[in-house]
DNA sequence: ATGAAAGCGCTAACAC
DNA sequence: GTGTTAGCGCTTTCAT
């Protein structure tokens, strides 16, 4: 376990001292030209690479961001960690990403450990609107805390988000002039904000057109949740025009059920769905959804983080970005065809 | 920003030295049990925790072990992480994971960003069979390195995989017992273990059988590729009994496509595949998929990596585990419904 | 412009 | 058993 060579390794060689050599790495500060040069080709030769926990612990910054969401097996997240990334790169940091489960204890564990790596800023996507925010709370006393996509009733934080009532508005006013009259709506139980906020535009929305409690089926945000309130749906009694989904894992599932029951999307029941994931374009009929920014919303995180790092005190502020509807097959005329 | 509570902090508040602190803190050491309680009491009653990074500069040792995905949009390696993130919980250590995007070079980076964070070990699945080698054997000459999944041709590292020659093997006998006669392979190209050795498995199976150049179709492991290689593969005449994809990734893709052409799975062809992601008991039909197991893979890699901690001259070795067949509906028997 | 020395927060060695 | 001291690797005064 050969030991890693450290900036003294590097002075030696480069017969500067410590001091310089760091500046020279760190690119603080004034040297000789020449003796940077000594200490450049040193550097590399030895194939020094700082010691991040080293320089963390003396310079209380560490280059990183932390990132937690609720659960990573959600492609919905895994897209949004990596708009993250991209825009971290940009100016050289890295990110920590971190699982919570969808529990909150885990989540506040996650919160803790990584405050304790002397992360430079926080991204979490909330686990439970009620539940996630005592530890936010607490965490943005201490550190720049960016609360993403959903945001829970924590203070002290920035907000980064979309518009949900203008996604289920655009959805809503597709699918009527495509014909649809009655609506069922499947999404997650109102414990997030975007749940709540999808499932009250829906309401919103929809209000004066034929409707029934059954046809508003609320579960978590996953593909099987899908295809078991699609079963529900079915045996519920007549179907709706339309589905409405709280977000495209559930839409997947939602399509599998209406295929095993011989019903075809488009033509018998149109699906329209949120968060525009990859897959939705694999899968056929291919899904019509709604449409986040997620890569001017991960640059609009990094910007708030930044800003609150140099002004700790300035007022939090919520940056939320309009969405658009990608129409795809799923919600076609059968006659566009 | 409020100062973070430190050890001297707790020290003082339970008036000890930071040493005896320390000792009860971080469970090293006997100490009275009265001084003991004060300064439990004392921490919690701050809300003290430990810096992370300054242990660790300490003590070299984090409590940390960092992975490195080829690609976390794959859920395969989100199945993976997910496993190591459980078996790691167990013994109360953490995990920072790295994306390589797919790049060697990346990935050669992320290498060296985790050495730096000090991680006790690193698990890695490499990206190229050759391409990753180097980076990956610098690593193992300095801090305990298991390669998970596909192995690279460097040195000096524990591997822990799946027995893929028995995984086609299963396939293949599957499917001929169920009357199948001609096969296609949809995999990905060569350039890591495990697509290497699953085409050479299915070359060897198939030996004897009716066979065409136009059914062995390799790109990558992804859902695109899929449904690219299988309207190659309609466009390119008679269609097999039945189609072996390299992975779940790439049989959503198959099925897919075989939809949009009103090909029925399994009447018409049978649809087999490696990896037995959640995803693919969601889809219609229902993929039948060779499993590993997982979670005894992830137990497996904790325990090496702890072993070469403990002796790091230790040989390497190789865990190479049997993997099993789970029959679903794309490969039934039309009469079996 | 450069080097010596101090210190980030922690724990292991060493005294007592 | 407890406190004092030193040092992990780095950067940053502070002298020069």
């Amino acid at each position: 376990m050969g030991r890693r060579v450290t900036v003294k390794d590097v002075a030696a060689a480069a017969n500067v001292s410590p001091s310089t050599a760091s500046r020279v790495l760190s690119g603080q500060g004034d040297v000789d030209p020449e003796m940077a040069r000594r200490v450049t080709e040193a550097s590399s030769r030895l194939r020094y690479s700082a010691n991040v926990m080293a320089r963390a612990l003396r310079t209380r910054q560490s280059d990183t961001i932390g990132v937690i969401v609720p659960a990573i097996n959600n492609p919905y997240f895994v897209g949004v960690v990596e708009a993250l990334e991209q825009a971290l790169a940009k100016t050289g940091r890295s990110l920590i990403l971190c699982d919570a489960r969808d529990d909150v204890d885990t989540e506040a564990r996650r919160i803790d450990l990584l405050q304790n790596r002397m992360v430079d800023g926080l991204v979490i996507i909330p686990v439970s609107e009620q539940g996630s925010a005592p530890a936010i709370s607490a965490a943005a006393l201490d550190l720049p805390v960016v609360q993403l996509d959903r945001i829970s009733e924590a203070g002290g934080t920035d907000f980064v988000g979309s518009d949900d009532f203008e996604g289920v508005r655009l959805s809503i006013e597709h699918l009527k002039s495509h014909g649809a009259n009655t609506f069922a709506y499947i999404g997650a139980l109102s414990t997030t904000s975007t749940a709540k906020n999808r499932l009250r535009a829906f309401h919103d929305q929809t209000n004066g057109h034929p409707s029934s409690p059954e046809w508003i089926l609320l579960g978590d945000f996953s593909t099987d949740w899908g295809r078991t309130a699609t079963a529900r749906l079915l045996a519920s009694g007549p179907m709706p025009d339309a589905i409405v989904c709280g977000a495209d894992v559930i839409a997947l599932g939602v399509l599998t059920s209406l295929r095993l029951a011989k019903i075809d999307v488009p033509s018998q029941i149109k699906v329209i769905s949120h968060d525009n994931l990859s897959i939705s374009t694999m899968v056929s009929p291919q899904l019509t959804s709604i449409r986040q920014p997620l890569d001017v919303m991960a640059e609009e995180v990094v910007y708030l983080l930044d800003a609150r790092a140099k002004d700790f005190e300035r007022p939090t502020r919520k940056s939320v970005f309009t969405p658009d509807l990608v129409v795809r097959e799923s919600t076609l005329d059968p006659e566009s065809y």
